[in-house]
DNA sequence: TTCATTGCAAAGGGTTTGCAGGGCG
DNA sequence: CGCCCTGCAAACCCTTTGCAATGAA
């Protein structure tokens, strides 16, 4: 895990925070090219993959086979549409009683849940 | 979407059906390759994509990128275990109640959940 | 016979890695 | 001044695709 604060995980984070949607490494990186001409896309996985193992952003597990990024790590799920693969914020549910639910039968030790929504967003739904 | 019977597709649908765990695509051509020495990855891939479009296979929206297939198409979720990666079937949980508290806080039509339930293998458990 | 499906090999797309130079502590 | 981090390019890995041959209906 990296500890040395350079200008680009610094910019990573920043560009990450100050953004409300859920960016993949490449949009992170086509986002501040302006601000950082040189970087490599590289630098951008890498610092994403250490930010967020050190619980700085979040990691998103979306239906599509590619990596999304979250800013925002207070706790909350996503809904994705299905059509357009748009991503939006949902406030938390409580997930103790299902939790339980499930522990009385898996020999597994639940820790959490991860919940992905998925339906039309509104512009999808409009014209479908 | 395909609609002609082939040996290809039958042993493929057969071996996810026999088997209890869920594999990649990789592992059912390792798997079949005894009974169907010629077969070519890309006819699992091809195979695996139609089966699931067809509602006869599940494909499976596991933490690690790689794609996973499920034979067992009845209604169930899955744990995972965040040290190991090993995948557990789990009893469906009902979610009906979950969605209505998710719609009202959304604009998306939402249409289901997926639950991905993560935590400790027994085997992981024990040595940690 | 027709044309969907196959096997093969090459291409594709996201992500990772080796390396030498650069810069944080 | 050591060595972590960067940029670059090549490598990787899973998955998809083009194409001619094959085989199901």
């Amino acid at each position: 895990m990296s500890r040395r604060n350079t200008v680009q995980k610094s910019t990573i984070l920043k560009n990450l925070q100050e953004r409300c949607d859920h960016p993949s490494a490449l949009d992170v990186y086509h986002s501040i090219k302006s601000e950082l001409p040189q970087v490599s896309l590289a630098t951008v996985y890498r610092n994403l993959e250490d930010l967020s193992q050190q619980g700085k952003v979040r990691k998103l597990d979306t239906l599509d086979d590619i990596t999304r990024f979250d800013g925002n790590i207070s706790p909350h799920s996503h809904v994705i549409c299905s059509h357009c693969g748009a991503i939006e914020d949902i406030a938390p549910v409580n997930s103790d009683l299902m939790l339980k639910e499930a522990q009385k039968n898996s020999l597994f030790a639940i820790r959490e849940i991860e919940f992905v929504f998925s339906g039309l967003c509104p512009n999808c739904h409009i014209s479908n």
